[in-house]
DNA sequence: GTTTGATCATTG
DNA sequence: CAATGATCAAAC
């Protein structure tokens, strides 16, 4: 796979969705060795100690500012960026962390003022060979999928978000387990199992509990990568 | 410690 | 063998 010279140097930021949408067309049949050479950048052996290096790769590449904080990742845009490991079938081998889940500070906050809704409203969706057994330079990156929730999906999405919150509202945040929700789901979301943050008890009363985020489970995401257009790796 | 980027790896 | 709970690294 070389096809001359085309994504060189980290990008600007995208000034329209066009130009968002044709940069991310551009990386579609490049292995991630080669997008990382063109930047300069070492490959990893594996992903172990480098879980987040694909999506930074991705986001160098086209031109998000890293390392922001709360918000999307083209703010000007509306656009949030996910990179989604699949196999050439099209099957996620991952969930997709969405963003924190607050555990305090929840009176009233709905739905539609959620930062998961915000993040959710458009994300253009990259995805990439995410196989273990494939060698991490020679994974293919696939086609980018810009995808908004129908309304279908987006009321899914809001009924697990209700359930969730009303549970962490109401002190019963360590009762949640990755089991609840159709399409999103509260887990872990720390550097280990020790790491302690401020929640709500039982009694209304203030807890130290393990942080936790919201992730979408695999079988919505791929109900929506095959709804947008059939998925495939090359 | 928190939030970004996620994947690992034990368990059912 | 999928899914849940645990974990890794960087920026701040």
């Amino acid at each position: 796979m070389n096809r001359g010279i085309a994504l060189k140097q980290p990008q600007q930021i995208p000034h329209s969705l066009d130009e968002l949408m044709q940069r991310a067309h551009q990386l579609t049949g490049y292995t991630l060795g080669e997008l990382a050479t063109n930047l300069g950048w070492p490959v990893p052996k594996d992903l172990r100690s480098a879980k987040g290096w694909t999506g930074q790769l991705i986001e160098a590449c086209l031109g998000a500012s890293a390392g922001s904080k709360p918000e999307q990742d083209f703010p000007e845009l509306g656009v949030e960026l996910k990179t989604i490991p699949i196999t050439p079938e099209g099957k996620p081998l991952e969930t997709t962390y969405v963003c924190i889940a607050p555990l305090t500070g929840l009176n009233g906050v709905t739905w539609e003022t959620s930062n998961v809704r915000n993040k959710l409203q458009r994300v253009l969706w990259i995805t990439v060979d995410g196989r273990r057994e494939q060698p991490l330079a020679e994974r293919l990156v696939g086609v980018p999928i810009l995808w908004t929730p129908t309304p279908e999906q987006e009321a899914t999405l809001k009924a697990d978000w209700e359930e969730i919150t009303e549970a962490i509202v109401l002190g019963r945040v360590e009762q949640i387990t990755g089991r609840h929700g159709i399409a999103l789901q509260l887990r872990p979301k720390a550097a280990n199992s020790r790491v302690e943050t401020q929640g709500v008890g039982p009694d209304g009363q203030p807890i130290r509990t393990l942080p936790r985020g919201y992730y979408l489970k695999t079988s919505f995401t791929q109900a929506l990568l095959h709804e947008a257009i059939g998925v495939r790796v090359e």
